[in-house]
DNA sequence: TTTTTAAAAGCTAACCGTTAGTGTTACGGT
DNA sequence: ACCGTAACACTAACGGTTAGCTTTTAAAAA
C-alpha cells in the first residue's frame, strides 16, 4: 500500500477533523439536543450526507476520540507479560481508564454525556460490545476461567466496573472495591480443592 | 376506587390490546423492521397518535407483557422469609424468569427480539433501569453489602445473570454457575477476618 | 501527458419514529 | 341535564437517517 498517506486521504482526515470540531463546539455552546445534524453540517460546511459518511449516527460524533476503549481493554489481556495473572491486568487498566476520563479535561463533555438519555444509552450499548469481545479475548486465554458462560460473565463484571467506579464518590477505591469482588468471582470458577491454589493441576 | 372499572377503562384497555394484538401480529408476520408505526395504527384502526398515547416507543410494543421483570426482582428482595439469605432468594428468582422466557411458547418473539438491534438494545437499557432500583433495594436491606458502590456491583450482576443465563446452551446451569460467583463475590465485601485474601502481604 | 477510474462530497427528496397543536366525541360525576 | 375531561382523531411538522443521482478531484492507466 501507499507508505505515504496520500493526499486524499488526509483531506478525508481533515473532513473528519473538521465535522468532529463542529460538532462538538455546538454541543458544548447549546447543548446536545438543542444542535441537529444541519446545524453541525452547515458549520463544518458539509453536507448532510457528509457527515453520516464519516459518523455511524449523531451520538457517534460525541465518542469520536475515545472509542479505543474496547481495544485497550482487549490488549490488556493479550499484550501482558507472559505469567502475570489476568484480572489484575484488567483491574490496571481499567483503573487507567477511569483516571483518564474523571481526571482529564474532559469535564464539560463527561457533563453532556450524563445529560442526555441518548448518549447514556449509546454508551452502555458500546460498552455491551466490548464485552462481548473482551469475553472472547478471556476465552482463549491461557488463564481463563473453565467455562465459556464464567468467561462472559468475568467480562460483563468488568466492564460494569468501569461504569460502576466512575459514578463512585472515590473512583479509584471503587476500582479496587469491585475487582476484589470479581476476583473472588473468578476463583469461585476454579476447581474447589484449595482456595489458596489459582493453577489447577 | 371504583370497584367496577368503569365503562371507560374497559374502553381505553381494549383499545391498548388491540393495538398491541396488531403490532404483535404484523411484527411476527413481516418482521420488526418491516413494519412501520402507521402500519400497526392502520391495523388496529386507530390513528399514530393514539398509538403513541398507550406506548412509549416503538420498542415498548413488544415488551408490553414482560414488563414485570424489574418488580418481580425488587419483591424477591423486600417479601423474602425473614432470616433468608439475599443471594439465593435472587438466584431463585432469576432462576424463574430465566425458566419462563425459555420455556414457554415464547421463542418467536425471541426470535424477533434477538433478530433486531434496536430491540436488543431497548431490553438491555431496560435492565439497566432494572440493576439501578434493585441496588436501591438491596441498599435498604439488613443483609446488605456493606458499602453502596458494592450493593450497586451486586445489583448489576444480578441482571447480567439474567441475559447471560438465557444465552446459555443450559441457562439453568448457567444461573447456578453464575451465582456462584455472585456469592462468592459478595463474601469478598464481608469484613476481611480470613486472610486468604488476593493481596497478600 | 492525457484518459479513465473511482472515491469523496454534494443536493434533493424522501422515510420513519415521534410530538405538538387542535378539535371532537363520549363517559362520569354532579 | 350539564359540565369537565379522558380518549381519540387529524394534520403537520421535526429531527435523524438513507436513497438516488450528479459533480468534483485524487490517483492510476494509457
Amino acid at each position: 500500500m501507499t507508505v505515504p498517506p496520500g493526499r486524499r486521504e488526509r483531506k478525508k482526515a481533515a473532513t473528519r477533523r473538521k465535522i468532529a470540531d463542529a460538532a462538538l463546539r455546538l454541543f458544548l455552546e447549546r447543548g446536545y439536543d438543542a444542535v441537529g445534524i444541519r446545524d453541525v453540517a452547515a458549520e463544518a460546511d458539509v453536507a448532510v450526507t457528509t457527515v453520516f459518511s464519516h459518523f455511524a449516527s449523531k451520538e457517534a460524533l460525541v465518542f469520536e476520540q475515545d472509542e479505543d476503549f474496547g481495544q485497550r481493554l482487549l490488549r490488556a489481556v493479550t499484550d501482558r507479560a507472559p505469567h502475570e495473572p489476568l484480572i489484575p491486568a484488567l483491574r490496571n487498566e481499567i483503573g487507567a481508564l477511569v483516571r483518564h476520563c474523571t481526571a482529564d479535561g474532559t469535564a464539560p463533555i463527561q457533563r453532556m454525556i450524563e445529560a442526555s438519555p441518548a448518549l447514556r444509552e449509546y454508551e452502555e450499548a458500546a460498552r455491551l460490545r466490548h464485552a462481548e469481545s473482551l469475553a472472547t479475548a478471556i476465552a482463549a486465554d491461557p488463564d481463563r476461567p473453565r467455562t465459556t458462560t464464567a468467561c462472559r460473565t468475568i467480562a460483563r463484571f468488568v466492564v460494569d466496573a468501569y461504569a460502576l467506579a466512575r459514578d463512585a464518590d472515590d473512583p479509584e477505591a471503587a476500582v479496587e472495591e469491585i475487582f476484589r469482588m470479581i476476583e473472588a468471582a473468578r476463583e469461585a470458577t476454579l476447581p474447589s480443592a484449595d482456595p489458596t491454589d489459582t493453577a489447577g493441576p
